[in-house]
RNA sequence: GCCCUGGUAGUGUAGUGGCCCAUCAUGCGGCCCUGUCGAGGCCGCGACUCGGGUUCAAAUCCCGGCCGGGGCGCCA
């Protein structure tokens, strides 16, 4: 009954098409396909995969009416999948009244057709399809909210406003196969590394950094929090001997910032390791997570990253390490000011990116042993043991901005203790997570990185919104 | 939260006191065209964010609301 057969060889997909007995070895898996099982009831193929037909076969493709180009005895509609935009030959003389409704289907519609493959030069794919029958699944208001390739830009606004359509847009859609990507080559290197993949709560009883960045949410009648961070889960499953985790999960932070590296929320990726020596083991995963996650793309995501004209440029190792305290001198040296205390500011990181890429070439570096009072609110910061003024605590900066800050956490529970009177927590609010650590505890540290700003960085966008689907800020609750 | 900045047809814009019953592009509608691919040709449609104020006169100036954009603090 199917049309189509599937063996699995080696990472190729071999089907066979039963009407001509014939192979077609599709390129690979690598972004567009999906014929790793034999869908029979699926008889619509891309139009990427019609490049893989015999001239004059018969064929069934849909897609989104992107354009009519209505020569009068002839015209020719653009169909858009997501593979691609090919063409559809409409014969006046030859398919008759029905010409007219057809070059009348209102722009991005939904049609299905089936017809003849017909191989050409005079389009970009190379065929053509001569119909033996077009229906419109799904009709298209008119007009459009904004248009899918009119020469003229929407504001972002309007963009987010009309998402669905916005991302019909290929230049929008190849972003989020790239993110995709990204997060293929993260679950490789952890899987690689021996790390568990975990999921924690995200309705919580109490943040990470004091309540002042969290959502209340109502929870059964009791006061509730979006969680900001996994980071006290991911300690206490140090305490549970999970030893090497990692999670991709959404973070929310109420802060009030609008700015474009920020969201109200965004997925945290988020690893724990325990039995580290120091926070340098912390820094090293964390430049060698980097590094494979984005040869990954750049190895099955060309085609994209092509496509979006972008290069990318993974770290070398090992990554510069800056201690805080030398930042500061670099800054000054090229002539930074401040007006209060001296720190990295935003201004300050997107100086530094500049001095790192112009003296050793590189779009990456971590500032290093932040001082204790600028992670007043990191409790669980381990500090260094000569000077309790600075911490362990470091950023990695990519292309200027902060991508990722961890550190080596405090494991010993007297200190721990300490370090929260000294900023009048309430240890009776932390117990379920203190009591972790009076039962033996390892030493660890661990990372958060902004997956949203990885990308940002990697495709050099200018609004961390790009990234995200569906985003979240200050003022956008829907859709 | 602070600072800067903007809101004109479906979309993107021009217009900074009278020359504006508002420019251009795109879109949409109609007509012509059998190889278009930024299709082309001709004709048409469609807008000043809201409320107050100043003025003989407001898209334009002032105040406020609503909704954006950018920067900073902060952060991933």
């Amino acid at each position: 009954m199917s049309s189509f057969y599937v063996i699995l060889v080696l990472s190729h997909v071999i089907t066979i098409h039963q009407k001509t007995g014939r192979f077609i070895i599709l390129d690979s898996l690598k972004g567009f396909y999906r014929y790793a099982f034999n869908w029979e009831f699926m008889k619509r193929i891309y139009s990427e995969d019609v490049k893989l037909l015999e001239d004059g076969e018969q064929c069934r493709v849909a897609g989104w009416l992107q354009e009519v180009r209505n020569l009068g005895g002839i015209a020719f509609l653009k169909v858009r999948d997501r593979t691609g935009v090919f063409q559809v030959v409409l014969v006046k003389k030859e398919i008759g009244e029905s010409f007219d409704d057809l070059v009348n289907i209102p722009r991005e519609s939904v049609i299905d057709i089936e017809g003849r493959k017909q191989e050409t030069d005079q389009t970009d794919m190379g065929f053509e399809i001569l119909p033996s029958s077009v229906s419109v699944s799904g009709y298209a208001e008119k007009p459009l909210p904004l248009g899918v390739v009119d020469k003229v830009d929407a504001d972002m606004d309007t963009r987010f406003d009309n998402r669905f359509m916005d991302l019909r847009k290929k230049e929008k859609l190849l972003i989020f196969q790239v993110r995709s990507l990204l997060l293929d080559g993260v679950r490789d290197f952890f899987r690689k590394e021996g790390f568990i993949e975990v999921n924690t709560p995200k309705v919580v009883a109490a943040g990470a950094e004091g309540g002042a960045t969290l959502f209340k949410v109502d929870y059964y009648g009791k006061k509730a929090y979006l969680a900001q961070s996994p980071q006290l889960f991911k300690q206490m499953l140090m305490g549970a001997g999970l030893e090497r985790i990692y999670e991709i999960a959404p973070a929310y932070r109420a802060e009030d910032f609008d700015t474009v590296r920020h969201t109200s929320e965004f997925i945290s990726l988020d690893f724990e390791m325990s039995y580290i020596d120091s926070s340098n083991d912390v820094m090293n995963m964390t430049a060698y997570l980097v590094e494979h996650s984005m040869r990954y793309v750049m190895e099955e995501g060309e085609r994209f990253l092509e496509a979006l004209g972008v290069e990318v440029v993974p770290p070398e190792h090992p990554v510069r390490k800056i201690p805080h305290s030398q930042c500061i001198e670099i800054l000054e040296d090229m002539g930074k000011t401040w007006e209060d205390e001296k720190s990295v500011d935003t201004q300050g990181e997107k100086m530094l990116g500049r001095y790192v890429k112009e003296n050793y070439d590189s779009d990456f570096f971590f500032i290093t042993e932040f001082p204790t009072h600028l992670k007043k609110n990191t409790f669980y910061a381990m500090r260094k043991d000569y000077d309790p003024s600075l911490t362990t605590y470091f950023d990695l900066e990519y292309k200027g901005q902060e991508l990722v800050s961890g550190g080596q956490r405090e494991h010993r529970y007297d200190v721990l203790l300490a370090q929260m009177k000294e900023l009048d927590l309430d240890p009776n609010d932390f117990e379920s997570y203190l009591r972790t650590f009076r039962y033996g505890m390892p030493p660890h540290g661990g990372i958060g990185l902004g997956l949203e700003r990885f990308i940002q960085q990697l495709l050099d966008l200018d609004n961390i919104r790009e990234t995200i689907l569906f985003p979240r800020d200050t003022s956008r609750l829907e859709p």
